[in-house]
RNA sequence: GCGCGAUUAGCUCAGUGGUAGAGCGCCUGCUUCACACGCAGGAAGUCGCAGGUUCGAACCCUGUAUCGCGCACCA
């Protein structure tokens, strides 16, 4: 085999190993196989997008998870694909229509501007699918789907038809929600309540049965006036309940001043303003309802685009509600109605997708009454389905106890088509047109309500046997209510099950200013360049290594560099087990005679895997990555492979040493396989250890070492050596003459090794400490001795132990405190008070060395 | 207003009752024959604050502050 290049070099790697599991179809999910199943289904990023950080942890983890599964021996479908994002898609692409052709979708026609919409889909709809494969994500790409597939969205549609049939769905005239920019309803769950800073208009209004009593209003919206058909008070207000009845005279628009009523309504709060508030219902969620309840008019001043139209009067007609806003304030100034305006602070509901505010909007839309709300609810409950971190649990129950009819119809040309026809007044609610001159609604479903399906009609009927329900959900939080409740109904209603047992909800990636990463700010690197720089591997075990579960994490470029040097330490650890010769892919070291570091590093390693699989058993994949990160880069490298150097020219111990390494990087490279695919595939084809991919290589199982404490014990003197060493300020490649009186017999057998340790010239066994000038450390191999003459003072010595025996008393004074203490000594547990005693010996016995180490200094 | 989360070293974060941790950054020294994407060593924290429980609290309880998120309200 060729030696490996000097560092890891990802980009010489990845296109063609990933080609090579592509062709070798091992990402394909085989329903007839006899293993036990695991799936997932990509939660389908819109094909619109492009690859943000957040899609990067979200796929990571789920590929960690397919990976995995499949080395235990698992038939794993991860079922990939996209949404058709109505609202986005239909902006992009009206977006480039005018500004390439200076033409709106009403130009073209709505069949015209479909087929541009699917040229747009073919051409850019698969950018983001491309970087799911650079990512490395082994998702069944046989089974890609998007959900406008003919197939899916018709299922789409009979859903519908369905749910209509149940008198589930229906129409009727209600507020909603309007974007007077995408021109649509939008469902309560796209409104983002959003902190406005603006002004409390106070205007007052003449009572026409009273001339010269007036009424203070106060009002965030004084462009709406002109629609006002009613004045509230609460009838418990003493100030105004003897009002209630008459009339006050409207000031705008001035061609019709008219006389509106003074109606008494509960829903007024007579904290707020001036408690005397204007009643608008054309345009108020609130107001609507006080209206129906006295019933006022409604005067719908607005035109869809935000407009306002003929009924504002003149004077107003044409100007945006902004523009609007300001001339009505002038004009209440110019008649002397306005009486003052305060800086006020309120949440204003702005459109998801096109960033401004909304616009509650008296409109004819569907509903629906949502199915199975009350076995989601339980599923949850009873955790036939988990939230992973399960305090998501509360904020789903809280949603689905509270929640409201579903506004799922939209006034875009994009998407699932509302199958309902109309011909003559008369209604049919069918996923086919009933025939000629039948119309069919012009409106499309809310994108959710085609995703709410992704779970089951994704899958063929042999997929779905075998793979539904699936296994694992992993999305982000923010998506709780619009796709996994959703998708939990759907499942219960159409598959009377479940549509997964576990849902794991990520952290949401923030910048360094903690503001949520989006693509809309702007403020997300772009992964390929990250992968770039890094490579896959090292962009994913970054991530995840700094993602714990659940939590929300301030990305820093750095981490990803940590992600890179992880590998290349890794790459280069196996690269120095090749240059040693042959590698043994099935290596025994059972058979071998072991060193104690060699045992230990096995017992280690065993500890390691155990670690790792309880950490997956609860999600916490940073965990995972900080485990592999300190068994390989600690355990591994800075300690074994270092005594190893000495452990090779030692002919008992090298093939014992050599088998150890084999048969440690053969588990370590599986260990790793889900964080880093490529490096992992790449070494375990290059040094030997198989041919098939190694996806499909069995997961390690802990085998049992037994743990030696004394490599523990020799590494740790020679931390502290270094440390002595260091103290002279002793260049660590200056190679000194070391003496060790040992503690112990098997001591002295180990000198080859701490002398490579310590870099040192010689380590020689002594049974009593010289006479003379001599630096010294007690550790539990022994007193570690350095001679001084000519290197040191002897009385720098002397007040560097000083120091050390402060640091010791310290200590115990600590641990006899406790000690000391009849309600300790009584109270705890005898391990516990054993384990005090045995510290206290420790620091003991170390003080005493130290003092024998001054007093031999004379 | 209700609920959730966070608060530990300069930074990013682990740590659920028994000697305060990691990585980065910083300082010092090293081109030691795998790796400078590296090696060795070091400095650095009254664990947000105040009470309480306990022999013992970063950890459990109560309160409180600050930041963030969600829900409700928002004239």
């Amino acid at each position: 085999m060729a030696e490996l290049s000097k560092a890891y070099e990802p980009q010489a790697v990845e296109d063609r190993l990933y080609a090579w599991w592509l062709e070798q179809r091992c990402f394909e999910a085989d329903p007839q196989s006899a293993k036990p199943a695991y799936s997932i289904v990509i939660p389908p990023p819109n094909v619109t997008g492009v690859l943000t950080l957040g899609h990067v942890l979200n796929n990571t983890i789920q590929d960690i998870l397919a990976r995995r599964a499949r080395m235990q021996g698992h038939e794993v479908l991860w079922l990939p694909g996209t949404d058709h994002a109505g609202i986005a898609t239909q902006t992009v692409v009206e977006r480039k229509l005018r500004k390439e052709e200076h033409k709106t979708r009403h130009d073209l026609g709505r069949e015209e501007f479909l087929k541009r919409v699917w040229e747009w889909k073919e051409k850019h709809g698969g950018i983001i699918i491309n970087q799911l494969k650079k990512l490395g994500c082994s998702c069944d790409w046989s089974r890609e789907r998007f959900t406008m597939d003919e197939a899916y969205a018709r299922r789409v549609q009979e859903v519908f038809v369905d749910l209509f049939q149940k008198g589930l769905i229906y129409r009727g005239v209600r507020m909603v929600n309007w974007c007077p920019v995408s021109l649509t309803a939008l469902s309560d769950e796209e409104v983002i309540p959003t902190p406005h800073k603006g002004f409390l208009y106070h205007f007052k209004v003449e009572v026409v049965e009273e001339p010269g009593t007036w009424l203070e209003i106060a009002t965030t919206r004084p462009e709406t006036i002109m629609g006002d058909s009613g004045v509230a008070v609460n009838p418990k207000d003493p100030r105004y309940a003897h009002l209630i009845g008459k009339h006050v005279r409207r000031p705008l628009p001035l061609d019709n001043r008219a006389e509106i009523p003074i109606v008494g309504d509960e829903a007024v709060d007579f904290e707020f303003g001036t408690g005397v508030l204007k009643v608008t219902p054309a345009h108020d969620k609130v107001d609507y309802e006080i209206g129906q309840r006295h019933g006022l008019a409604v005067i719908d001043i607005l035109n869809p685009n935000g407009t306002l139209n003929d009924l504002a009067g003149e004077e107003f007609a044409g100007l945006d509600r902004f523009e609007a806003r300001e001339a009505a304030v002038e004009k209440l100034r110019e008649l002397g109605l306005l009486v003052k305006e305060e800086p006020h602070e309120n949440n204003v509901g702005y459109s998801e997708r096109a960033g401004v505010p909304i616009e509650p909007r008296l409109s004819e839309q569907w509903f629906l009454k949502y199915p199975m709300t009350v076995p989601a609810r339980d599923a949850v409950r009873n955790q036939l389905i988990r939230f992973f971190p399960d305090r998501w649990e509360k904020v789903y129950d809280h949603w689905l106890e509270n929640i409201q009819d579903w506004c799922i119809s939209r006034q875009l040309w994009w998407g699932h088509r509302i199958p309902v026809w109309n011909k003559d007044g008369e209604v049919r609610c069918q996923v086919d047109s009933p025939g000629e001159g039948w119309v069919q609604d012009s409106d499309v479903l809310d994108t959710w309500f085609s995703s709410w399906l992704w779970a089951h009609d994704t899958m063929d009927d042999a997929t779905r046997a075998k793979f539904y329900p699936t296994s694992v959900l992993v999305t982000g939080p923010d998506i709780i209510f619009f796709w996994v409740a959703r998708m939990i109904m759907a499942g219960l209603e159409y598959m009377g099950e479940v549509p997964f047992r576990h849902v794991y909800f990520t952290g949401i990636i923030r910048d360094k200013q903690g503001k949520k990463m989006s693509k809309s700010l702007g403020n997300s690197p772009d992964p390929l360049d990250l992968i770039a720089k890094v490579g896959a591997d090292g962009l994913r075990f970054g991530i995840i290594r700094i993602a714990p579960q659940g939590q929300d994490i301030r990305y820093d470029e750095q981490q990803i560099v940590e992600g890179r040097n992880f590998c290349n330490k890794f790459w280069n650890a196996c690269r120095f087990r090749q240059i040693q010769g042959e590698i043994d892919p099935a290596a025994d070291p059972s058979q071998h005679e072991l060193s104690l570091f060699a045992q230990d590093l096995l017992a280690k390693l065993d500890a390691t895997i155990r670690r790792i699989d309880t950490a997956y058993d609860e999600y916490r994949f940073s965990e995972v990555a900080q485990a592999l990160y300190d068994f390989v880069w600690g355990d591994f490298c800075d300690r074994f492979i270092e005594a190893a150097k000495a452990d090779f020219q030692n002919p008992a111990r090298r093939e014992g040493t050599l088998a150890t390494i084999d048969y440690v990087i053969g588990r370590v490279l599986r260990l790793l396989h889900p964080y880093a695919p490529f490096i992992t595939e790449e070494l375990w084809h290059e040094l030997g250890y198989g041919t098939g991919s190694i996806q499909f290589a069995e997961w390690p199982q802990v085998h049992g070492w037994a743990a030696d404490a004394r490599a523990e014990a020799a590494f740790d003197a020679a931390a502290q050596a270094r440390n002595l060493r260091a103290t002279y300020n002793l260049p660590s490649n200056k190679r000194l003459r070391w003496l060790l009186q040992p503690s112990e017999p098997w001591v002295a057998a180990e000198t080859g090794v701490l002398s490579v340790l310590l870099n040192a010239e010689a380590i020689e066994i002594v049974t009593e400490r010289p006479a003379g000038s001599v630096a010294s450390c007690p550790t539990q191999i022994g007193l570690l001795l350095l001679p001084l003459e000519g290197i040191i003072d002897p009385e720098s010595e002397k007040t560097r132990l000083a120091g050390e025996i402060k640091k010791v008393e310290v200590e115990i004074k600590k641990v006899q405190g406790k000690l000391s203490s009849e309600s300790f000594v009584n109270g705890a547990p005898a391990e516990v008070v054993a384990e005090h005693r045995v510290r206290e010996a420790g620091w003991k016995s170390r003080l005493e060395a130290l003092r024998d180490a001054v007093a031999s200094l004379g």
